[in-house]
DNA sequence: GGCACGACGGCAACGGGTTGCCATGTATTG
DNA sequence: CAATACATGGCAACCCGTTGCCGTCGTGCC
């Protein structure tokens, strides 16, 4: 096995470049970093010194007098979510092409946890983008008032954010429902440290009173397929023909759920859920949701972040808002479809016992 | 907006400590990393002025003597594959419990992405886990020479390992469809650059041996479900009563793809998986996989890193081995199973037409 | 010819800790 | 009581680049 502990990796460094190529380290030190700085013959040859010795130049002594460190924090709630996949994915790749290294934290969708982390890696970093932070406005400012600080999925007054149009996915959601005959529309709601879900619960109670659909929330419950059955056990009891879930796991878990105790989706109840993951299109019946552009979250939102380390000052105030769109699959249809399906939907057969406890 | 610019944060250094306390800065400087070196009544009192200073140690100032930046490298092949995600997860809480900080590297399945992303952040980290590398063994000795290295579901000589115990999987996999009445099994391979792949599909061979299962193999296909659906136009093309894929995605990928040639599943035949995600459960019919202890790989990867990077010279030279268990669901089922079902089932109905071209 | 200016390179301080070594004072030991 | 050991704290060098400032030299201009 390799040693890793006598030697521990001894690089070149400017000292060694300056020695061999007969300058100042300060002239190799700009020969890298100021190349206009210096005479071009001058830093070619120590161009070919440094790669003879194989030089590099080290981030860490750098990053002690520029303070920078060419790398961000890129923050997300729970990385067993799926939904965060893309959005790290974006975000890793405009950091990279930024020359930006991303540092990731899972706060697990704890605030807490997420303080702490945030906190140690504060000095480390060169920025922070906050996807779904579950942290209090109040918090977050400080952390902006230290490092440049994007939000994602989020709005907060005076720190730039980025968020997905919520109020227009809601409101074809509703659209599309109404389409189909549903007069009321149940909304199943997610964590209320979350941001989204706020806003989504508002949208759908605007856009139920513009299009003369009622609407009510059950809730919250965990945005997790596990949080979506217990939900669907809440829903047994009190029924309803279309549900919008917070997100997709929820409405996954929901027509798991609902499944179980003998209800029919679509036949039953129109399920729609939000953000469109993967498993929206492999679950049966395929999930109705609203696409968000979770690439493009991640990375406009490190884009943005990248500009502020950069320097500049001029963010707009409002939130940089990204289209969504309705991706319509099997979960839904219209209420009541075959007149020839008389029974009572929701009481076809006996729920299993765990239902039947709550129901009591 | 806060103003990023003017003065960019700044923090109490051990001097303004120092002076505060009236000690040296050396002294404040042990009072944090070495305290018995220090009488603790002046430690306590260094660590009063410290608070109400609010000082930090600056980690980076403190890497460049040390040469121990308390950060790990991750690299996975692909976080959109959500068998990372546990495993991102398992690591990060190994690493936070050990203050370590993780530094995420997504290589998008690509060789030269991932080394030029390690190559970036080599020196920037304590020791780095690669999960799944796609890149050569040699490439792998390289980095291995320069940092502390952990290979995961990779055995590679001389580099520490830890790897889950395919062959164990697959056997079980072969006992199961066996017992099933199956005398043939078809593997479905993944990227040839994986190393998992090339162990299953040995395992299968010998599995096959010993219990008198016929085996063969088809492929390779990316390890996807788009790549499961391409694969289930190739199987068309040379029917099976049971395969077992590389893994879930692509299991479910030829589930669904098979399922719209008309071919049905566990019906017409029976399908296994390796990994079991989240999303194995969730399909229709439940995908029968080999659970592997995502959550335990990617933690015990990282506890191994860290007693290397603290400089423990002994690990064993064999890889760390993880136990795997069987997970049986709806997609394999008895071989033929009810007698009334003549019809020859892959030519139940026309194939579509994008199957039916590759077929002629 | 005198002068201003730009190009180029070096000096030295700095960033924020860490650590080997020495000095002092106190406790222990014979 | 002398000799030794230990506890504690300070000094100064060091880690590896970066950068403000200055000196030198060659060139162009009046």
């Amino acid at each position: 096995m390799p040693d890793h502990t006598s030697p521990p990796d001894k690089r070149a460094t400017i000292y060694d470049v300056a020695a061999e190529a007969n300058v100042s380290p300060s002239t190799v030190s700009r020969a890298f970093s100021k190349p206009s700085r210096v005479n071009s013959e001058t830093a070619e040859r120590i161009r070919q010194v440094a790669e003879r010795l194989g030089y590099r130049t080290n981030p860490l002594a750098r990053a002690l007098t520029t303070s920078r460190t060419h790398m961000i924090a890129l923050v997300i709630a729970d990385i067993t979510n799926p939904v965060y996949a893309e959005i790290v994915r974006g975000a890793q790749e405009a950091a990279m092409s930024g020359e930006y290294t991303t540092v990731l934290i899972d706060a697990q969708e704890s605030d807490r946890l997420e303080r702490a982390a945030i906190e140690r890696a504060m000095s480390t970093v060169d920025g922070i983008v906050l996807a779904s932070s579950r942290m209090s406005d109040s918090a977050i400012r400080m952390f902006a008032k230290q490092r440049p600080v994007v939000v994602l999925n989020r709005a907060i007054s005076d720190v730039p954010c980025v968020v997905t149009d919520n109020p227009r996915g809601v409101r074809r959601v509703a659209e599309h429902l109404g389409e189909l005959g549903h007069d009321h529309i149940t909304y199943v709601s997610g964590p209320q440290a979350s941001w989204p879900n706020g806003t989504r619960w508002r949208a759908l109670l605007e856009a139920g009173m513009e299009l003369e659909i009622k609407v009510r929330q059950i809730g919250p419950f965990s945005p997790t397929i596990e949080g979506g059955e217990r939900a669907a056990v809440e829903l047994f009891a009190r029924p309803a023909t279309a549900v919008l879930a917070f997100n997709d796991q929820m409405a996954i878990g929901l027509i798991r759920g609902l499944n179980r105790m003998g209800v029919d989706v679509p036949g039953d109840v129109s399920i729609v859920g939000f953000d469109n993951i993967p498993a929206a299109d492999i679950v049966t019946p395929g999930l109705t949701t609203v696409a968000a552009p979770l690439y493009a979250e991640g990375s406009a939102a490190t884009r943005h972040l990248l500009t502020m380390i950069r320097g500049a000052h001029g963010h707009t105030g409002r939130p940089m808002v990204l289209p969504v769109r309705l991706v319509i699959r099997r979960s839904t249809a219209t209420r009541n479809p075959s007149p020839g399906r008389a029974r009572s939907p929701w009481v076809r057969q006996r729920p299993r016992p765990n239902p039947a406890a709550r129901l009591s």
